[in-house]
DNA sequence: CCTGGTACTCGGTATCACCAAGTACCACTA
DNA sequence: TAGTGGTACTTGGTGATACCGAGTACCAGG
C-alpha cells in the first residue's frame, strides 16, 4: 500500500502524539513503531519533523538521556496541553470518520 | 468542530470522487452536499480546485449545460480511470482508519 | 579499520486545502 | 430601472504538512 501519504497529512502528527502518550519514548523508536503498525514508508525525517513542531509548540517535554547504542536519545513525554491536544486529535478523528463512512454509505 | 482542514487533506478528493461517482453533478451541489454532511467549513473554491485538478488528470468527463437560474453548471461524471481511482481511495481509506483504530487500541 | 545499525539535523520540494476577490447570469422587488 | 440576493465558476496567492536527500555522529563486531 503505497501512495498514503498525502491522506496522513493531519493524521500522523496524531499518532505520534498518541505514541508519546502511552511511553516516554524517542524519534528513531517512533518510526520503527510506526512502520510496524503498517505506515511502512513514514521515514525518519518525517518523524523529527513532527517532534521539533510538538517541542515548539508546547506539547511536550523533552529529555536527553545517553543511549549505550549510539548517539544519546532525546526523549519525548506529553505535558497537560499535549493530553488536550491529543483528545482534541481523536475527537476530529471520530467526527471525520463518521461522517465519511457516512458518505461511503451513500448518506444522502 | 473546526480545524479539520488539515486531517481532510487527501480525504476530500476521494469524497468529491464519491459525490460525482453517484450521480452526474456540478461543483456548487458538491459544495452544498459536503456542507449538509458536516464539512461546514468546506467553501467552493475548495473544491473548483479539486475538479479541476480532477479534469486535468482525466479522472472525469465534463458537461456543459445552461442553469435556468445562474450562470452554465459544469455537470461532472466519472470515467473508468476515475472509478478505478475512487476504489483506490477507499482501499487507502480502509487501510488507515484500520490501522489508526489499531493505535487507538492501544495495539502494540 | 570499516561496515552496519542507531540516532538526530537541516534545507529544499510537492501537494493540498484555504482564502479573497472577481466575473457573470438570473429573478424578484421597490 | 436600479438594486439586491442567490446561483455558479475562475484565478492567484498563502500556509500547513509530509517527503526527500544528504549530512553528522556514536558505537559494536568482524
Amino acid at each position: 500500500m503505497d501512495g498514503l501519504t498525502e491522506m496522513l497529512k493531519g493524521t500522523l502528527e496524531g499518532c505520534v502524539l498518541e505514541i508519546i502518550g502511552s511511553e516516554e519514548t524517542y524519534g528513531y523508536a517512533i518510526t520503527r513503531r510506526l512502520n510496524e503498525l503498517g505506515f511502512a514508508d513514514v521515514v525518519e525525517g518525517t518523524v523529527y519533523t513532527i517532534l521539533l513542531r510538538l517541542e515548539k509548540n508546547g506539547l511536550v517535554q523533552v529529555t536527553k538521556r545517553p543511549s549505550g547504542l549510539g548517539p544519546p536519545r532525546k526523549f519525548y513525554a506529553l505535558n497537560d496541553a499535549g493530553r488536550e491536544e491529543l483528545a482534541t486529535f481523536w475527537a476530529k478523528w471520530e467526527y471525520i470518520t463518521s461522517r465519511i463512512d457516512k458518505l461511503k454509505e451513500g448518506g444522502r
